[in-house]
DNA sequence: TGCGATATAATCGTGCGCGACTTATTTTTA
DNA sequence: TAAAAATAAGTCGCGCACGATTATATCGCA
């Protein structure tokens, strides 16, 4: 059953967009909920990484991320004045800038423990249905980087 | 079976985090498509509903896109400024101002068309899997908002 | 009729996010 | 080992995206 897919040019049913959307609505949903922290959704995740793993270089964080060192150096400059973070070149290879979390970085993780839960509760997804469609669209975004590595490759 | 989910803190595991680089993902994937006709990928979401219907006020672009006028009103300027649309106060009602698509505008319809096929062809997610995928991400950001309107009730 | 409330865009300041480029360091190789 | 290539971070300019605020126009109602 063969259809004849016209491509259509209509929002309604373009899945980038609802991509899209849903990013920015996670970002005004979250906002609350890490402005008493001092932090931005962005920070926020690189708080994530460090609390998981601390004390690594820019790049690291750009890879787990999916962002430049021209999106992070300014961020992480803001994290650092807000004093979340200290920045220090590793003497090792002078070339790499680590990034470590202060005391002040560490003491944000018990407040910010509650916050995945915040999401479960407002009753947007169960945690089963939330798991499922992370596979799911990690799976788009990975075949999304595949694509764009193949249109252009470096 | 009831499972104690300690909540992970951990961006491996966050829904948000995937949406949000996929998110990402689509604008470079499209970027190559787009830079051709000189639009940015907004942009490109607001020439879908012009084409879609034209001749509307900026908050009814607003309202369909989930964005402010405060985001709309300077991308609209730069459309104008490109010559694909021509903004102009509605004699009916002077408060708005309604979003026209020039000749250019309309021209550009024939060159967007394949853009939906370029996608469905890098190999990403078949059509069907694509067409699941949106519902289900359409229903998280309903859920999100809903939840966001219920937190900040004005 | 006129005045307060509401609706609609626009303005301003801040923080991403990227591409193109630069600088500094390390690694490779001739 | 000196020159070339590769790597890592940073800078710059531009375009979103938002919240807070403002300006103007319309509406509702006494």
């Amino acid at each position: 059953m063969t259809e004849i897919t016209t491509p259509t040019q209509t929002l309604d049913q373009q899945l980038c967009f609802e991509i899209y959307a849903a990013s920015h609505a996670f970002t005004k949903l979250y906002k609350p909920l890490l402005d008493p922290m001092g932090l931005t959704y962005p920070q926020y995740l690189v708080m994530l990484l460090l609390w998981e793993r601390d004390d690594r270089p820019v790049g690291d964080l750009g890879q787990a991320l999916a962002l430049e060192s021209s999106t992070l150096t300014p961020l992480l400059k803001r994290m650092e004045a807000a004093g979340h973070v200290i920045r220090q070149r590793d003497p090792e290879d002078e070339r790499r800038v680590r990034i470590r979390l202060t005391e002040a970085g560490w003491a944000l993780q018990e407040q910010a423990r509650h916050i995945p839960q915040c999401l479960d509760q407002s009753g947007a997804v169960t945690a089963a249905e939330a798991a499922d469609l992370r596979a799911e669209v990690r799976k788009l975004r990975l075949a999304l980087t595949a694509a764009l590595r193949e249109a252009q490759p470096d």
